[in-house]
DNA sequence: TACACTATATGATCGAAATCATGATTTTGC
DNA sequence: GCAAAATCATGATTTCGATCATATAGTGTA
C-alpha cells in the first residue's frame, strides 16, 4: 500500500473497493465533458490535462495534474464533468470513488479538513491562472506564467495555457531569453533561472 | 437571527461570537492582499468585488460577490489575502471567524460537507471564468460572459471581468445590440434575451 | 443650482499578436 | 528503421483590440 503513504488526505479508513489503479497511454481519455461523474482521482505518475472546449472549438487547459496531486475534485459536488481529462504522457492514477469519498468526508473530520485544504489549493490555483491571464503584454505574461508554473508539458500546450498563439509564445520566449530572464535548456524546454525570481513587494497604497 | 436562514450552511453550532456584522461603504476595503487570514464572509446585501493586483498595476475581478453567497473561503488554509475585497456599493456582510470555522469542520460532519459543495462551486465559477477568457474575439467572448455570468455591475468592472477594455467591450455590446443577441435596457444595461440563450449542444466526437 | 466627477459612448490611429507561410527538428507509430 | 506526424522556430502580412481623443449623460455634493 505505498500509494496510501504519498496521498494528500488519509484514505485508511476508505473502501477497498473504492479505489482502483489504472494506466493510461497517451492521449488515452479518462473522462470526457459531460459524462456522469463516478470518481476523483490522483496521479500516481505521468501527467494529466484537464480542457475545457467551448462552442467554437476554442479549448483551455485548465489544470495540468502531475504525480501527487489528484483532480476532478470538484465533481464531487456536480452531475457531469465539466472538462475532459486526457493523459499527454503514459500515466497512473488512482481512482476513487465518489459515493465512498462523500462517505468519508461525514464519517472523518480529519479527512474532510484535508478535502477541503485542497479545494481551497484548486481555488488558489486558478485564481492565479486568471491573474496571469489578465496580464496583458505577450512578454510579461509569458513571464509570469514560467515565474508561477513553470512550462509544464511542450511549448504549445504551454501556449493555450496563457492564451496565446505558439508562435507569440516562442516569440516571447525568445526575447525572454535574450535579456536573460529566462534560460532555454534545450530546443523546446525553457526555464526562469532562480536569480530572476523577484519576489514581488507587495506596496499597496491606501490612497484610492 | 433572520441572517442564518440564508446562509448556504447551518451556523447554529458556530459560536455567538465567531459573528459579527458589517456595514461597507461604497469602495470601503474590507481586507487586502497580504492582510493576514482571519475570517471568511457572507454578503446580506450589496456587492463585494475581490480584486487580484499583479505587479504592473494590472488588475482582475476574481470574483464578485453578491447578496446570498460567501467569499475568501479559501483564506480558510493560507495565511494571507491573496486579493483586495472592496465593495462596490453599499453592503452589509457578515465575518465569521476563521478558527471557529474550522473548529465547526471538525465537530459537525454536515457542515463540513456544506462547505465542500461551496468549495466545489467556486472551483466551477472559476473554470468557466477561464474558459470565457479562453475566447478570442471580443464580441463572442463579451457574449459568452453575458451569458454565463450576466452583467453584473458597471460596463466598466464588467470589462475587467472579461480582459477588454471599456471601449472594446461597449463596441462588442453594441455590435451584439444590432444583431439582436444581446438588449440594451437602458444606458450602461445590457441583457441576453432568453431566446437567445442557445443550449450548447455537447457533440463531442468520440475520435481523437 | 452649479460644480466636479465618473461612466457611457463613439470616432481615429497605432501597434501587438493572430494569421499565413515555410523549414528544420524531434517524436511516434508502423 | 523509416515514414508520418507533431513540435519548434522564424519571417511576412493582416487584423483586431488598445490607445488616444472628444463628447454626452448621469451622480453626488457643496
Amino acid at each position: 500500500m505505498i500509494e496510501i503513504m504519498i496521498l494528500p488526505f488519509p484514505l485508511s479508513n476508505l473502501k477497498r473497493t473504492g479505489r482502483t489503479k489504472l494506466h493510461l497511454k497517451k492521449n488515452e481519455a479518462l473522462f470526457r465533458q459531460g459524462d456522469i461523474t463516478t470518481a476523483i482521482f490522483f496521479v500516481i505518475s505521468g501527467a494529466v490535462h484537464l480542457v475545457r472546449h467551448t462552442h467554437e472549438g476554442h479549448s483551455v487547459i485548465l489544470h495540468r495534474a502531475v504525480s501527487g496531486t489528484t483532480f476532478a475534485e470538484a465533481s464531487l459536488f456536480s452531475d457531469v464533468y465539466h472538462c475532459d481529462a486526457t493523459a499527454t504522457e503514459p500515466a497512473e492514477v488512482i481512482r476513487l470513488s465518489k459515493t465512498d469519498i462523500l462517505a468519508l468526508v461525514t464519517a472523518d473530520p480529519d479527512f474532510a479538513q484535508a478535502l477541503l485544504k485542497r479545494f481551497a489549493q484548486d481555488v488558489q490555483t486558478h485564481r492565479k491562472h486568471l491573474e496571469i491571464l489578465a496580464i496583458k503584454g505577450a512578454e510579461d505574461r509569458v513571464f509570469a506564467a514560467l515565474v508561477s508554473f513553470g512550462q509544464s508539458g511542450t511549448v504549445t500546450a504551454f501556449a493555450i495555457f496563457v492564451g496565446l498563439t505558439t508562435e507569440a509564445t516562442l516569440r516571447a520566449l525568445s526575447k525572454l531569453v535574450q535579456q536573460g530572464k529566462v534560460t532555454k535548456l534545450k530546443r523546446g524546454h525553457y526555464e526562469v533561472p532562480d536569480t530572476s525570481i523577484t519576489p514581488r513587494s507587495v506596496t499597496i497604497k491606501s490612497s484610492v
